[in-house]
DNA sequence: CGCGAGCTTGATGCCGATCAATGCATGTGG
DNA sequence: CCACATGCATTGATCGGCATCAAGCTCGCG
């Protein structure tokens, strides 16, 4: 299960995203090929997801106290929360592998999935501002995260600015994608939601290395609708009629993007 | 017109923020009592908003290091921009007296509204992300921000981990607000939506020594609506039926709140 | 094989959008 | 000072998109 950018090779899974990644970041393999368990402590600077996560733009100085900043890994596995609401506040973590969400609840037991977080992307941002996560991550899939204890993240981004920068744009780069969603959630129709739903996947699946056309959903169609103020029965018929129109091809999970342009003018056209 | 913090005293004006600002904060006057034109400097560590604003926490003498860094003020005249969408980023903006909402566009035309920002609030993190503002921060009434240039607060901040850790948290901050809006576009009704956004206007009105109960809004119901994912008409409708319903009294933008407990209780309520 | 979680599809109804007219406050120029 | 324009708010009538309720369907799994 769940391989999503270690595959060691294109080996005939069935449930991978879609597709064999291979592209500019080369597989780094661990040495002596045992995979599953990842039995070594793989550093950053020879981590094939360096040039998506923190580490972007370090210099190899940098990397290597990188390295040791970033020790422990965790793996979740699918199903499992990494974080809850409430829970302390102590480390970031950095997808490795697999597929999380986020999700904010109210009182009233209502909930809100507020992110959909893949390989190289950063989970607790939230935490820092009260000492708390103030949201649930769960993983989707299988997963392992590198933990990266804040207050050292913290004394690290002192010394090396490169980091301190670099650490800034991921937090405004959160923010950005926030006030993304709110224009989403705020001005578009179901099928532009979904459509730059979509989109918006696939462009960052395809950074990793995956196909640009294909891809599985590792959410459930409630889960989509919760992230786009849908019910999933809409999800579902919007999904069939973007069939219909010959725009994807849809067989429950795994989707095929059929006409990419098709969709492009959906979230850009002004609603008409 | 335009007074919000900085009211000399009670002077009989009659669009203020519903009543005389008097608590926690001591207004720190300016020396000499000429108020209009803020003819001195006034430094973060005499500023009466200390402590809503990035000093938050900071010892005597860091606070005196941040002085010198915010070291120019801007003002921005009711309807003009303080930034927009692709302007280069230099500097952060703390907002010291007046109002505004921040609202990012898409391709077509459409704009939401992603925030409205009052004293002590800071503006401009999106821009960090790309070195460019993504969206545009307009005053609503005649306003002051203190310029923050970017460079020389990260510069500060490896020197001072308070100021860093502070920094820190609003940017997280935001993030958790984000976080709250988009649970409030994705699954609240009109009226929770309105009764969840006059809580937080008047709990952060409240903060800055304002009524709890009564203010006025800066901002049109087109704007609200914006913010809120609804139409101005229907915005409109729903303070109607909230007056009607004896939770408020609706004076064009004066608003009395007369039953808090009952707006709490509809944003409690799973929608029934 | 049969169960159950998740997905699809249909029928119906409601909330909020849309279209349209009126009201109210502020400001401007004659 | 009044007449009029302008921007914003209110209110009504109608419409449509999405939610809701309710069956079936599919597929993976014990």
């Amino acid at each position: 299960m769940s391989t999503t950018t270690q595959a060691p090779s294109c080996s005939g899974q069935t449930a991978t995203h879609g597709e064999c990644p291979g592209r500019a970041l080369p597989l780094a393999r661990d040495a002596g090929g045992a995979v599953k368990a990842e039995p070594f402590k793989v550093a950053c600077s020879s981590c094939n997801l360096r040039e998506l996560c923190l580490p972007v733009g370090l210099s190899r100085n940098d990397l290597e106290q990188l390295d040791s900043l970033v020790a422990t890994r965790r793996t979740v596995s699918r199903g499992d929360t990494l974080f809850r609401t409430g829970d302390a506040f102590q480390s970031l973590y950095a997808v490795r592998t697999g597929f999380f969400k986020t999700c904010v609840s109210a009182e009233d037991g209502r909930d809100q999935v507020t992110g959909f977080q893949m390989a190289g992307e950063l989970l607790g941002l939230d935490g820092i501002s009260n000492d708390r996560h103030s949201c649930d991550a769960v993983a989707l899939e299988d997963s392992q995260v590198c933990v990266i204890p804040y207050s050292q993240l913290e004394e690290l981004s002192r010394e090396f600015t490169d980091l301190q920068h670099q650490f800034h744009k991921i937090m405004s780069r959160e923010i950005v994608r926030d006030h993304g969603v709110m224009l989403l959630l705020g001005s578009m129709r179901a099928e532009e939601r979904l459509a730059a739903f979509l989109l918006n996947l696939t462009q960052r699946l395809q950074a990793r290395g995956f196909s640009a056309s294909s891809l599985v959903l590792r959410m459930t169609r409630e889960e989509i609708g919760s992230y786009l103020g849908l019910k999933l029965e809409t999800v579902s018929r919007t999904f069939s009629k973007f069939q219909e129109e010959g725009l994807l091809e849809v067989k429950q999970r795994q989707i095929r993007i059929v006409d990419q342009a098709g969709l492009q003018a959906l979230v850009n056209s002004s609603s008409c």
